[in-house]
DNA sequence: ACGACTCTTGACCATTTGATCAAGAATTAA
DNA sequence: TTAATTCTTGATCAAATGGTCAAGAGTCGT
């Protein structure tokens, strides 16, 4: 066997440009109308690839759905991860929530098809939820615990904390149009920023609000 | 023409009785799968009538989803209705959030049929958000303006106060298997009211925290 | 230029599913 | 009881949709 024929093909050329133009396209259809709502013509349509031709990148279309579901998750995880337990908390929390408010308002798709996962049961990520995430919110609970008993922040719920900083900021991506409804009008990000700070980390911050 | 027959006909016993039958079920299915994703068949099975007998009370699947949506949205409306510009602040926020999480807790698959509406762009309330949720939610806005302008809370943006309880409270129906994934059991209710209250009303409120 | 491999698609299939309809069963008011 | 009305459902349809396949077009290394 000179030639080692990998079990894992290196990838051409139009096949990885392909399976990018997929992806993208399915995270739009995904998100605009969930697993079952979406279909694969809409997704061919919107990519410009005949629907067998989708099917000859993935089999099914099961696995186009976990592919583009996996390519954001690790966007999610990355701000939660960079929570420093040595520098300062609020700035840190600031950071975190300026972080995720970023995401939410650059990608409000991809918050989207998250949340249409979780709100059906996360049929595809549950192991996920159990395993990494459920790992690092233990971790990152703890520094915020390490912080409260250094006196540096009131005290608080660590996992409450964190479950309202996802709640709050991803609601203006998930419910978007609820939002712009009530506002009558987009919301703008540095205004969501310093109120959705304000209201979360004011509670916890030691020094009585900002007179 | 003695007897007036109205153009609208006086409900049967059977079809009072099964339309709530059916608009159990519905909720259920619709909550769990999205209004693409749930069938008819589903439905019938669940409250054990077949599919034609369903279309005979409501025509199309369509009407069903509907039915089922308006009779929550009412539901969803009456906590906040209810704040009083004349009692205290924080008590009247506080038994707002804590009605919420009751709700939250009590009917999730309420919110979670909200939710996915919303999420997938308010297709069948597009209306009541743009209509009587905006009036609602400036009007209460006011009120809330008007505690920050007495002295009685410290300045928030009521908008985004208001929507920062909406996603928190809401949160642990609609997420709620990623709730329970990372805190490894079923929270609870008297928990999530004490950290949520503290987390969304200490930035608030005027004393400094409850040392 | 050529052979091997990759890519693309029209035609097709099977299943699911929303919806219809006619005929019969149950209910109700007289 | 009886006749009118309301309920119920088996059979059936048409459309949508996930998935297959074989044949042909394109690409690439040599």
């Amino acid at each position: 066997m000179p030639k080692t024929k990998a079990p894992t093909r290196r990838k051409t050329r139009i096949q990885s440009q392909n399976e990018a133009l997929i992806l993208d396209a399915a995270l739009d259809v995904f998100s605009a109308y969930g697993f079952r709502g979406g279909t694969i013509d809409q997704i061919g349509a919107k990519c410009g690839l005949s629907k067998p031709n989708l099917l000859y990148y993935f089999r099914r279309k099961e696995d186009i759905y976990t592919a583009v579901l996996e390519r954001t998750l690790s966007l999610w995880l990355a701000p939660l991860q960079a929570l420093d337990p040595d520098k300062d908390p609020i700035a840190e929390l600031t950071r975190y929530i300026s972080a995720k408010l970023d995401l939410t308002f650059a990608r409000p798709e991809a918050s989207r098809l998250f949340a249409n996962e979780i709100l059906h049961g996360a049929p595809h990520v549950g192991p996920f939820l159990k395993g990494p995430l459920r790992q690092l919110v233990a971790e990152k609970s703890n520094v915020i615990r390490g912080w409260v008993r250094e006196g540096k922040i009131r005290d608080v719920e660590p996992e409450h904390l964190i479950f309202a900083i996802w709640s709050v900021t991803q609601h203006y991506a998930d419910f978007g149009v609820q939002v712009e409804a009530v506002l009558g009008a987009k919301p703008d990000v540095a205004k969501v920023k310093a109120a959705v700070t304000e209201i979360l980390l004011g509670g916890i911050s030691m020094q009585s609000g900002k007179s």
